[in-house]
DNA sequence: CTGAAAGCGCTTACAG
DNA sequence: CTGAAAGCGCTTACAG
């Protein structure tokens, strides 16, 4: 091994001297092109062992008006389902040359603009974006429109033509109601998450579906709305609570908000799982964890941020191909926290 | 607004002609350069705007012979704790130019040096690394000989020469124990964690310490390894209830170990926080949504990774800069599963 | 205060 | 099968 700090950075040329051959010949070589005879292959591939060079991707991305970075904007990394969701989009990234440049949101749109500016600064050769939540379709239709290849997820933008991933929120909420009510409930609450929020807006359909089908009437006082933290959770499962019918069982609007639900049961002396029933909705690993274990609806994270690498990838390749609209199907998963049959 | 979609990118050379001035002027006013007249500023900015110019960092870059690119090498991102670090790396970087490239190990030696050739191809102006547990001192020695500044966070490198930051694992251990000694406990189990894990060996170190200190006997019967999974902590937790004299209270390795022994005593009858007291070490937010809400010695994630982006930065203005250790000190948050007083 | 020119490390038609 | 030459979009001494 050459223990010597280079002092200037080995390159194709070097690289070329020292095996007697042009920078073109290194260049090709470095590409596996099969025009390359074996035998100046193996010169080249012995002087770059020798010389210790290191590819500079960024000077050949500048050549070639390209790039092998993915921007992945998030609203918070510390959220278990985008934390899963990075894992699937790494996931399917893997086996390319493409490296991920995570950047978060926290929400805001004006941060949102900042970091995709200095994402395009920066070259990315596509980009996978959970949108904040006032985002406007126009934003999103602009960046397609500037030839960057993009992936919409989770979020579905109101109208905007681009490739989207994201979950059936409708079917989660009929399948966590539908669940609850094949356990003997009739007066199943909803609680949690914004009105305006689309996603919630769906879920809050679905159960409604679920009830009608069920022939059960839906309780507008039964369905009560707040930003999905854990101190509002408890306000409002306090709320329902306190009617004079009040439910037997609630939905989250999702995991978060379900586990913080179980510690506003017990602040009233219920004990989830037994005396009340709980169910989440988003199936990241934190459910499993919780006590009792959350019965959940699985929104699939992990696949979105695969199958969503997996689209941008196919839209570098043919920049022109139809948009894609990929829907996971949720599915349910029983553990502990709606008792246990 | 110029809606035509460029067929060619601008460059500065097209705003030096719209502005009539040379490409070297306008690269100076994107520098912010002093030396550029207010009027001739405002010509090319004007000219920027109008032919909605992106400035090209990785040109910059090539040119500079640096990038703006932070490596991020982390085992897991579904880790809460690596989660948290992450975002602290993020809030490090705000306000400067630089981006993270997040990539994973999965906690496996070969995938490290894959991803981290894949940085180095990509080009990085800096690194920071929680490195796998196998990792040789040489290998993170090398890097920074290569140039790369580099910051190792949480796993201290056996006597690698580089800045690092991390927590101070024996006084974390002493911590949980002291406070369970406090709360009257004798006979307290560490449970969790591999035997030849550093950060282990460190924790287990206080341990002792503090229940030397305090007069008390080590039993190693009641310290358990096992690699931190939830079964393994369950099977661990088993070990000593069975003993003829078991414990009273258990330390778990980390966070997620802890929680899983609070179900592990409830499937023996044991009511964690009532009849067996349990502290994890971690201080990440799932122990805040356990039931009991966790008593933990919080390591600061997101204190680290911030302070880690601060170190290769400053590494990265001053690369001859002796080389910084930053300990961070744990603290004890104290919730419901030791019980309330 | 501003411009001409070289160069960062690659790739890619085009010749031969 | 291989090489000479131009160029990707910037920056930076060096002149003036």
């Amino acid at each position: 091994m050459n223990e010597i700090a280079p002092l200037r950075r080995v390159t194709i040329i070097d690289i070329a001297k020292a095996a007697g051959v042009s920078p073109s010949t290194v260049s090709l070589v470095l590409q596996k092109n099969e025009r390359i005879s074996a035998e100046t292959r193996n010169r080249v591939e012995e002087a770059i062992r020798k010389l210790g060079y290191k590819y500079n991707r960024s000077a050949a991305n500048l050549r070639r008006q390209t790039s092998q970075a993915i921007g992945l904007i998030i609203n918070d990394i510390c959220n278990p389902f985008f934390a899963e969701m990075t894992a699937g989009v790494q996931k399917g990234l893997e086996g390319t040359e493409f490296l991920v440049f995570l950047v978060e949101t926290g929400d805001e749109i004006e941060r949102q603009s900042r970091v995709y500016q200095s994402l395009e600064e920066h070259g990315i050769g596509g980009l996978i974006i959970f949108p904040a939540s006032q985002t406007k379709p126009e934003f999103l239709e602009r960046i397609a429109a500037g030839g960057t290849p993009i992936c919409v997820a989770i979020r579905r933008p109101p109208d905007a033509d681009v490739d989207y991933v994201g979950p059936d929120n409708r079917l989660a909420g009929r399948i966590a109601t539908r669940h609850l009510i094949e356990l003997g409930h009739r007066r199943i609450a909803f609680l949690g998450g914004e009105a305006k929020s689309p996603s919630r807006i769906d879920r809050v359909a679905g159960y409604q579906e679920a009830l009608q089908r069920a022939g059960n009437a839906f309780d507008p006082a039964l369905c009560v709305e707040s930003r999905p933290t854990r101190a509002n959770a408890i306000s409002d499962l306090n709320k329902v609570l306190d009617l004079p019918e009040p439910p037997t069982a609630a939905i989250g609007y999702n995991d978060n908000v379900a586990i913080a639900l179980m510690h506003g049961l017990r602040r009233r002396g219920l004990e989830p799982g037994r005396q009340f029933a709980i169910v989440g909705i988003d199936g990241t690993s934190e459910a499993e964890l919780a006590y009792p274990a959350l019965t959940t609806v699985a929104l699939h994270a992990h696949e979105t941020g695969r199958r969503a690498a997996e689209l941008v990838l196919e839209r570098i390749k043919a920049p022109g191909k139809t948009h894609e609209n990929v829907i996971l199907r949720p599915n349910l998963i029983v553990r502990a926290s709606c008792g246990t049959r």
